[in-house]
DNA sequence: CTGAAAGCGCTAACAT
DNA sequence: ATGTTAGCGCTTTCAG
């Protein structure tokens, strides 16, 4: 229950609070007497500077928040590594909360941000018209959005290029031969969600398909809602299923399985973003990766900059989404579904 | 960057700043008419208690800090739901942390929780030994421990009785008839690694069978640890495989399948965590299992009881792991493997 | 180069 | 029932 104060430190050095603040925080100019003298009282006390105090002070933390939209997508865990380590080499720290697709929680992790004084904000934001950022941005918190954008929010972004890379997998599956593509879609309020399924469209109208609204069916980015909606797609008889991201694709496969329907044999399959970050379990499905480390090292670079002072117009990091394929698509060579040696790297 | 105090909230209102507070924090009593001035004046202003001038003032926060391993594992993500559903009950807020079974990241973390002042944390130490949470001790901020236990140090702790379950996943691989168990095993500086290498001899001992070392490889709780572990263990010719945590078994899966050696046609497989929270890709295989959301809402409960100020003896909380017998490990009847339905719950 | 003093925003005694 | 005052621990002018 000991509280250490830097009085009790600046005591026992037989200097004042302001000398061992100034040695501990300053690169003014003290005596290297002092400086000796109040460094060991600091290491004989265990001496820690109350944050609070110092950030009620100087309007100032060096604490990162990062406010995910589901803690148990490997997709969000993966990219708040890269934050992570762009973050602790500026010597800040990053703590992440779960706004569980809610945005009731998502309100209180920003209120907790903003009454934290968080230097800055990572944001995956629950939706794109109804998430509300102006209790950081007011309090000059700033706030980078990634993976998904804010509708009229002047703020840095940084995303993968959505659009293209459904074209590209819808297009890919239109070369396997596949004329029915069912399309598992994504939360149509985040721009992550809409983007995927314009991209799809975009897809089948330059192979010259006809969109068939029956042939979509909304998974809300869940594993559950993802089984849901491939039940309801299987009705549909489509020849492929292009699913909209990693969690669902868990669903649409375990749905799969349960009616022994078999990809590529009866169906090819694409997903977005691979199921687990490093080398997922059934690594054989074709997918379009997004760079999450990267994405997550950027936004946080970004982050810093603004968190340091720079000033410069609202940016976009546009990463690249590149389509990995593999056995689960492939319906032009249709051969037995192998194990397939890890991808390097 | 407009910055709403108590003041300018008092001055709108015409009383002064203590009221303002005590409508806001306390039950004393305020007469009804200037409770709703005061409130107006809140919602008029867009108000935001400073929440680390309130720390500094009451030396409590109401925000729950969890620090754990590894974020990527599915198996904390999923507790770290259960303690947040329970924290929010009690309107507390949670953040997480990832330690990255890194000392020196751990201990960045353990500060930043002492210097915000948290309420309280839940920790998943990085080692059983090296982990010291005195920094929050001293300053009074409760610690529970969490999957993994702390040497010598006097605090509450939930755990799954790993001894247990290990012995049971080993003697169910015996019953089929396993000679050769190989065991992919976890940090041996961790309770959970040294109590899941002992079940495991201990259900040798039991089945009258030798324990060899060479049939032990140590994974490190990670991905690719258990990949390397088990190409070294299959050098071994093992007729069973028991990995001692899902992320490992992730690696193991991925060796298997890299040699074409097939389970349970080849080697009987059983794994420690389920690999996906809700429901798993291969879910076909053999595993024990945790009951994780229990965990994190059983350790947060735990937690608050000591924020609220309850004083007890140190408490475990012991929670009961289940093997899950599924089609990978079942060689005494053994067929095609097959997708198995979900399940249920 | 160092110390004294003020004050960040809030709440808890203490008055009234 | 309400206001006044002091002070949590820290940093930062301002003096010296």
């Amino acid at each position: 229950m000991t509280t250490v104060t830097i009085r009790d430190v600046a005591r026992l050095a037989g200097v004042s609070p302001a000398t061992v603040s100034r040695v501990l925080n300053t690169s003014e100019s003290v005596s290297t007497e002092l400086k000796e003298r109040v460094l060991s009282a600091v290491a004989a006390t265990g001496y820690r500077p109350n944050s609070q105090a110092r950030g009620l002070r100087t309007r100032a933390t060096t604490v990162l928040g990062v406010i995910i939209s589901d803690i148990t997508n490997p997709f969000f865990t993966s990219m708040v590594r890269g934050a992570e380590d762009a973050a602790s080499q500026m010597g800040y720290s990053v703590v992440l909360a779960n706004a569980d697709e809610d945005l009731d929680k998502e309100r209180r992790y920003l209120e907790v941000a903003a009454a934290e004084q968080m230097a800055g904000v990572l944001l995956s934001p629950a939706s794109a018209t109804k998430t509300r950022i102006d209790l950081l941005t007011t309090r000059g918190i700033p706030v980078v959005t990634i993976d998904r954008q804010l509708k009229g929010a002047q703020v840095d972004r940084v995303v993968v290029n959505n659009h293209r890379a459904a074209k590209e997998a819808t297009l890919h599956l239109v070369e396997q031969g596949c004329r029915r593509i069912g399309f598992v879609a994504g939360r149509s309020d985040t721009t992550t969600g809409a983007r995927r399924l314009a991209g799809y469209r975009a897809g089948l109208r330059e192979a010259g398909l006809p969109f068939d609204p029956d042939l979509v069916a909304d998974g809300g980015f869940r594993i559950d809602g993802g089984r849901a909606a491939t039940e309801r797609l299987l009705a549909r008889a489509p020849d492929a299923l292009f699913v909209a991201n990693n969690l669902m694709t868990i669903g649409a496969v375990s749905a799969l399985d349960a009616k022994g329907i078999a990809f590529p044999g009866d169906l090819a399959l694409v997903g977005f973003d691979d199921v687990m970050p490093a080398l997922g379990l059934r690594s054989e499905i074709t997918a379009v990766s997004q760079p999450t480390y990267e994405i997550g090292r950027g936004a946080a670079d970004l982050l810093l900059r603004r968190v340091r002072g720079e000033d410069f117009p609202p940016r976009d990091l546009t990463l690249e989404a590149t389509l990995h394929i593999r056995a689960s698509s492939l319906r032009v060579q249709p051969g037995p579904m192998s194990a397939a040696p890890p991808p390097t790297g």
